[in-house]
DNA sequence: GTCTATAACGAGATAGAC
DNA sequence: GTCTATCTCGTTATAGAC
């Protein structure tokens, strides 16, 4: 029975950061107001103080609920993807939220910017690992130390997303990653 | 005469560009104030409306100036710096305002975006020079088309910048900086 | 060119009823 | 859990005196 079943509707604390999510990604933290989320929500503002006292908490839960996620799609590519190059491809099509929260990191909460460096050191010691598996397998051509390719990786596809946002052109980006990783 | 001679003070105007345009590197466009600029100029806020109508316009003129500046730098690097590679590393050094904004791109006013657009147009095009210069003089490896080389390193540069902004490390941009070229 | 004073608005946040 | 009502603050911006 249920055959019309829908997927669950998300409980309200989590559709606030759904919202929230998005409204981030494409405005920055302080680029979106309590009225943004409420008024698509369809409830009051007050409302978003019950589920998250403030907006520093909004944030925290925000990147904490991101990170995980993103820790969790690591382990899926690591369980399922045997090649560093495919790895890493994958790994392209993750990348998001944390590129615009360093821009404003020195607007952020404390406990935001103590979860987005969080963030950058765990995936810069994921991609290392890739590169050392890809170095070591002979898969990827090694002409730096890991560390130092995983952080130059890090950085530009960041710096993809960054400025691939003022020209609105996902092209843009997805061709600028796969230069990256050709160049590997 | 005249032995103790200071560096002009800068008009009133100009002192507000000096220090909007520090706020917006280290906050972004959105993360400072007029009562920051005021404050640390030791005038009033209204006064500040004499000079620039609006933070639109400050910001405006803001980019205007940078882009400038920039330009000028880019033909002194051309006139006196014969190398590529030697170019490219000279160029590092200048990057600087555009990342942020671009983060922010969504919440600028147009005629701040359209400037920013520009900004990444104008890099790309002389990025793109000094990469065929480079490849015809053997200076540098030329493995893709110049165009997309340019794209490269431009969102690479950002990016390192981007990324060194929450470890507050400039040597950490300067050794992404360095492996980027590096691998031209 | 700079000031005081104030307007007009939007932000995050709180109290208390339902 | 959501509401109405209100508060406080910071923001950009304007009017008009000096």
């Amino acid at each position: 029975m249920a055959t019309t079943e829908q997927p669950a509707p998300a409980n309200t604390a989590s559709r606030i950061l759904d919202i929230a999510e998005r409204l981030v990604q494409t405005r920055g933290f302080n680029g979106f107001s309590y009225a943004d989320i409420a008024g698509e929500l369809g409830i009051t503002k007050a409302s978003l103080h019950y589920h998250y006292p403030g907006k520093a908490e909004l944030g925290e839960s925000l990147i904490v609920r991101y990170a995980a996620r993103f820790a969790e799609a690591l382990r899926r590519i690591d369980d399922t993807i045997p090649g560093a190059r495919d790895k890493l491809d994958a790994y392209v099509g993750l990348l998001c939220l944390c590129g615009i929260l360093a821009a404003e990191y020195q607007t952020l909460p404390d406990a935001m910017r103590a979860a987005v460096i969080r963030f950058f050191d765990d995936n810069e010691a994921w991609l290392t690992n890739v590169l050392i598996a890809g170095a070591q397998d002979g898969t990827l051509r090694s002409h730096r130390p890991a560390a130092d390719g995983a952080k130059m990786l890090l950085s530009g596809l960041e710096g993809a997303m960054l400025v691939a946002r003022p020209y609105d052109d996902l092209q843009r980006f997805q061709s600028a990653a796969d230069g990256l990783i050709a160049s590997l």
